[in-house]
DNA sequence: AAAAAAC
């Protein structure tokens, strides 16, 4: 064993820097062969014993100081990439995706494929969560919205399958809606190309083809699905698929997967678990956000756990400028959404509101306002979500109003206008939906309209906009749950007030709104 | 609290 595969034990995967540290290794190197030369050499001689000794402490305190060093420098990287990980023999993070074949073995042509995408350097996620897996360490992870946790699950699953193998699945991936999963398939499908990897996504024809039945031939290898469906395959009897070989289990969105309730996912998630039955599962949950149910189940369940948290759990993208804007009322939204359009806005923009009746509604409203917009719901059929989304894709549609379904994971390229018609039901809904923009270090804007009703969560969504460095009036971060701050005029700030409304007069502005009680507030 | 998720 020489100095470097000794140092590397020691470290618990630890990786060593040739340049950085090549001073220290010299002298390491030279220090151990002298000793090595002790060693073997008589041990009757005294003096040569207490040589011995004298090289055996210089080894202790050259291996001290350079194990200290290294870790400094980890340390440094991780201060300086808001890499946050706890648990225990954490390997060291990569810089380079290059380093990925080097020390990890990743395929060269899916980092070629890196290459033609435009990918050059790992993201702050990247570069920990994949020595992790790569390392086959369960893992939770919490990364911000478009910070590239697609590709910190796709690169170690990759690597691992190493080749395709007629086995049966032996890595699945689970999303909360068929557009996220539809959109890893496709991410996957083009990282390993080349590759001959048979990635595979349930979809209605793939169910009833029945062809990952017990009589199938196993020609593939891994999965994206909803859970629903993968549960609807498992209950059959005898089941239709088979997920005793899988070797890894990815959750996305994994607070989201955790839901419980009447209607939730837990259950869905319980029985794809149960069904991973195989003696090498391992299992890594990603999100943007985390809540703590889901935190206290990986540390009882998963082995050895570690958790990856990328800068603030629970925080908004700091590339998106966010802005609150009071609109009164219902009418008030629609007023503010029009004048949006009049002066005239940057598509592709994103529309939330809060039900399927509410976005069916919204799109009566502006489908006669001479711009391309287009909606989408559940209740839509797959072909017409299929289509809504290829269109929004390609441009064709400049203003998308959706509910939830869109909220989570899906990457549009350039989404310029995240407007919140109805408020978000949480803090977390909030970070995913202003997440579809400001990926990927580009820049977004969040707007987000408020009335009175939506007082009881404005305090913490103010709050996330607040942690995220926008800027909130101070007594919105006072509200308590019994409203008792009283609020100086100096406060009520007029963002937008067009007097053209006529009988519909509207004052929009961030204020307080019930104790503001200037006219020219009101006009 | 609503949305999403199978046929």
């Amino acid at each position: 064993m020489d100095a470097f595969d000794l140092f590397r034990k020691l470290g618990a995967g630890a990786k060593f820097d040739f340049k950085r540290f090549g001073k220290d290794a010299d002298r390491f190197k030279q220090g151990e062969m002298e000793g090595e030369g002790i060693l073997w050499t008589s041990s009757a001689d005294r003096k040569a014993k207490g040589l011995q000794k004298v090289e055996r402490d210089k080894e202790k305190i050259s291996m001290k100081r350079l194990k200290q060093l290294h870790q400094e420098k980890v340390n440094r990287v991780r201060a300086q990439h808001r890499i946050n990980v706890h648990g225990c023999d954490v390997p060291d993070p990569v810089c380079t995706f290059s380093e990925l074949q080097s020390e990890y073995g990743l395929n060269p042509r899916v980092l070629q494929n890196l290459s033609s995408a435009g990918l050059t350097t790992p993201t702050p996620i990247q570069m920990q969560a994949i020595p992790l897996m790569m390392h086959g360490r369960e893992l939770l992870a919490c990364a911000p919205t478009g910070s590239g946790k697609t590709l910190a699950f796709c690169l170690p699953l990759l690597t691992h399958l190493k080749q395709p193998a007629n086995l049966g699945f032996r890595a699945l991936i689970i999303s909360p809606t068929r557009e996220l999963a539809s959109q890893t398939h496709r991410e996957l499908v083009r990282l390993s190309e080349g590759v001959g990897f048979r990635v595979h996504i349930l979809d209605k024809a793939s169910m009833a083809a029945k062809k990952y039945g017990p009589s199938s031939n196993k020609k593939y290898d891994i999965l994206v699905s909803t859970p629903n469906r993968l549960v609807f395959l498992l209950k059959q009897d005898p089941p239709a698929l088979h997920l005793s070989s899988v070797e890894w289990l990815v959750v996305d969105e994994s607070d989201k997967l955790f839901e419980d309730g009447r209607s939730g996912f837990r259950d869905q998630l319980a029985a794809v678990f149960q069904a991973c039955s195989g003696p090498r599962v391992r299992r890594a949950l990603y999100s943007a956000t985390c809540v703590p149910d889901v935190e206290q189940w990986c540390r009882i369940n998963l082995d050895n756990l570690v958790s990856v948290n990328i800068g603030h759990r629970n925080s908004a993208v700091e590339t998106v400028e966010q802005e609150l804007l009071f609109v009164g009322t219902e009418n008030g939204k629609l007023l503010a959404m029009r004048d949006i359009i009049k002066k005239g806005f940057l598509p592709p923009m994103l529309v939330f509101v809060q039900s399927i009746e509410r976005a069916r509604e919204l799109f009566h409203e502006l489908v006669y306002e001479g711009i391309n917009v287009d909606v989408i719901h559940a209740d839509r059929t797959q072909q017409q979500r299929d289509n809504v989304i290829s269109s929004f894709r390609s441009g064709d549609i400049w203003v998308l109003i959706c509910t939830a379904l869109l909220a989570r994971g899906i990457d549009f390229k350039g989404v310029n206008l995240v407007l919140n018609y109805d408020f978000p039901t949480s803090a977390v809904e909030y970070i995913h939906r202003i997440g579809r923009t400001g990926r990927a270090g580009h820049t977004g804007r969040a707007v987000t309209f408020f009335t009175e009703d939506d007082k009881p969560l404005l305090r913490s969504i103010a709050n996330v906009i607040k942690q995220a460095g926008c800027p909130v009036p101070d007594y919105m971060l006072g509200f308590k749950k019994i409203h008792s701050v009283v609020v100086r005029e100096a406060d009520c700030h007029v963002i937008v007030f067009d007097p053209r409304h006529g009988q519909n007069k509207v004052c929009i502005r961030i204020c307080s709104f019930d104790s503001c009680n200037n006219p020219a507030h009101y006009a």
